[in-house]
DNA sequence: CTTGCTGCAAACAGTTTGCAGAACT
DNA sequence: AGTTCTGCAAACTGTTTGCAGCAAG
């Protein structure tokens, strides 16, 4: 898994010409090795222990890069931070926030895609992505 | 429509014991009378031509207060703006944004809805609310 | 008169950018 | 050697905040 998505990097850098540095290789290392839904700002961090000398910059600049390769995701929670998801082969999912707890649980329905493109349809809206949040409060924060 | 709007503001700044000041009558004018998903920047400047002396800050502040009463919506759309928009008397529906022209349908729908409160009872999950934008081109720029 | 509201400017957070030097090919 | 990449710091954008004066109750 995390060799093939190395894999889509280095394929993505050569299609491009861009060059192979340590930042990319450590970033690309701590981005896959990290849980969902980092923050720049957590990535950064991690990075620095093994890597003092990064830049933010760098850090900025390079989860773009993975989400122009295809192996990262943007969002846009309500939290002011933009975080970067890992993109498994092109699968989608959304997401259900505790506004508690800040869990994240993630999940796909079959039935809300197919209504969404039926919607479209309707409309003559041609579909590139969506993204579905759910606010509310976990099982474990609910009480 | 607007008189309820007005009324509902009115309801709540009593019950807050706000003061009912000219900014905050103008702001709640020109908010209802404009178009929906309206950034702060674009109400500034629209009532910036009736009151020049108005500030930015009060247009943030009161626009937070609209939220608080129940008449406005915060969007976080995918252009670094924090958008406003009408509550229609406790209905919810979602947005189909063209990532060409910028418009916004919006459209509602039972069985997402259905499907959602499915999945979050799987999860113990209690919805408060939720965000589904669904992105692509609309039917005038797909061609 | 008391307290809340406003406008201003400064502060802030997250992100981007210009640039000189370092690193890859 | 030539060009891309990096780290730094400064710039920027959208938003928030502290404060002195103003205005509503």
């Amino acid at each position: 898994m995390i060799l093939k998505k190395k894999k889509i990097f280095n394929d993505y850098a050569t299609s491009k010409g861009l060059r192979s540095t340590n930042q990319r290789t450590l970033i690309l290392d701590v981005f896959l090795s990290t849980h969902q839904h980092v923050s720049v700002e957590e990535l950064y961090l991690k990075i620095k222990c093994g890597y003092p000398s990064i830049g933010q910059a760098t850090v900025y600049r390079t989860l773009k890069l993975f989400v122009e390769a295809g192996l990262a995701r943007e969002l846009l929670l309500h939290d002011g931070q933009t975080r970067y998801e890992h993109i498994i082969s092109g699968e989608h999912h959304d997401h259900m926030v505790c506004t508690s707890c800040n869990t994240i649980i993630e999940f796909e329905d079959e039935t809300i895609e197919k209504a969404q493109s039926e919607i479209a349809g309707r409309h003559g809206f041609l579909i590139k992505s969506h993204k579905l949040e759910v606010y509310g409060l976990c099982s474990s924060c609910r009480n």
